[in-house]
DNA sequence: ATTACTATGTTTCGAGTAA
DNA sequence: TTTACTCGAAACATAGTAA
């Protein structure tokens, strides 16, 4: 299974590179294979030579459109977590970052799902591949509190709907079966759920 | 600029498909390509069949390594390295900050490592990229301490395995073919390792 | 140092078609 | 219906090397 061109574009989507000879070593091919995709993805207007090659708007939207990494949606069934969701919520330190990433103020308090269909495990899944938007870690005396991931979606039961998001810690390696509500408003309440309820989350 | 196997198995990674002839057409090319591509998919335990074509989590691993993400495993040989690392970790300014950390105090002295292979190449550029664990640099007289990063890791030889962590200075440019770990324990000894053994090293 | 040409060998493609 | 074979044609990779 060699690589392609395609390979060379990604590669390009972390980060400038120098020459043909060195994207040849990384991608693993001969620096005239790689010379070669280099013009022609300079003819497709897929890259740029400036001083280094480095990735286009245009390469870099092709790329995310066959990356078209955001599952639709996503469902599983709330259940009571351990409340340590409304802890990391009372921190300042998150709390400040809220507003500006999300556009609300979050109830404090998180609502937990669990899934269950392999479909909506996958989502889950490549959710975790997207980087989303990106809530800081902050140090708070001697505790450490590491960065998170949000990602915005609509939540909907009981044909009511509300707006909320995903939020995922960076670090730990959370359960990829568990996904963690963030919303404006007490989800419970606004939707009229209760524990083994089926919510239905579309991503945005 | 024709597609290829790559685009089929980020086809995959976004949904199972039902057959050679719906995949050949979403990607582009012909039904035969297609099966033939799902074939030697299949083969690489990159994508299964059941009752639709799906991804493995082999295959979404290798996707999101290529994608952006932290490598999932890296490998190289031993060689012996001028002893720098030995003096950096005997800086208290350093010291001080590795049990918080890592959660080890690190073996005075570093176990250098030289990457051939494509694959690990790509591993290593990707994994400077993320930001990992910062060890924040200091001054000391005249002297200035730049930054570093950490990646902890498993690392493995002989059937052995040890806990560790990859150190990268943030500033100096470093060889990208060129892995400096650190270790609670004397690795060569640990691991019986000795220049030009082969290591492969598991980040977590 | 880097790029990219030519020439040659190798791999991949896809129409036709069988299973 | 779908998968996958054959085989001539087309595309691609790489060594050698010039610029």
């Amino acid at each position: 299974m060699k690589p392609t061109w395609l390979h060379a574009l990604m590669r390009l989507d972390c980060g400038p590179i120098a020459s043909s000879d060195k994207l040849a070593q990384e991608v693993g091919t001969s620096q005239q294979t790689a010379s070669r995709w280099l013009f022609l993805l300079r003819k497709e207007g897929m890259i740029q030579k400036d001083r280094d090659y480095r990735i286009t708007q245009n390469g870099a939207t092709y790329l995310s459109q066959l990356k078209k990494n955001h599952p639709a949606a996503l469902s599983g069934r709330v259940f009571s977590g351990v409340g340590e969701g409304k802890y990391y919520l009372s921190k300042p330190g998150y709390q400040d970052q809220f507003s500006g990433l999300l556009g609300f103020e979050p109830y404090p308090g998180t609502l937990n799902l669990r899934i269950k269909e392999p479909q909506s495990m996958q989502a889950s899944r490549r959710l975790r591949q997207n980087p989303g938007l990106r809530l800081d870690g902050f140090k708070e005396k001697e505790r450490t509190f590491g960065p998170a991931r949000c990602y915005p979606c609509r939540i909907r039961a009981n044909k009511k709907t509300a707006n909320g998001a995903i939020i995922v810690p960076e670090r730990t390696h959370y359960p990829e079966d568990v996904v963690e509500l963030l919303s404006p408003v007490f989800l419970r309440k606004a939707l009229g759920v209760k524990d083994k309820d089926a919510l239905r989350l579309e991503l945005i």
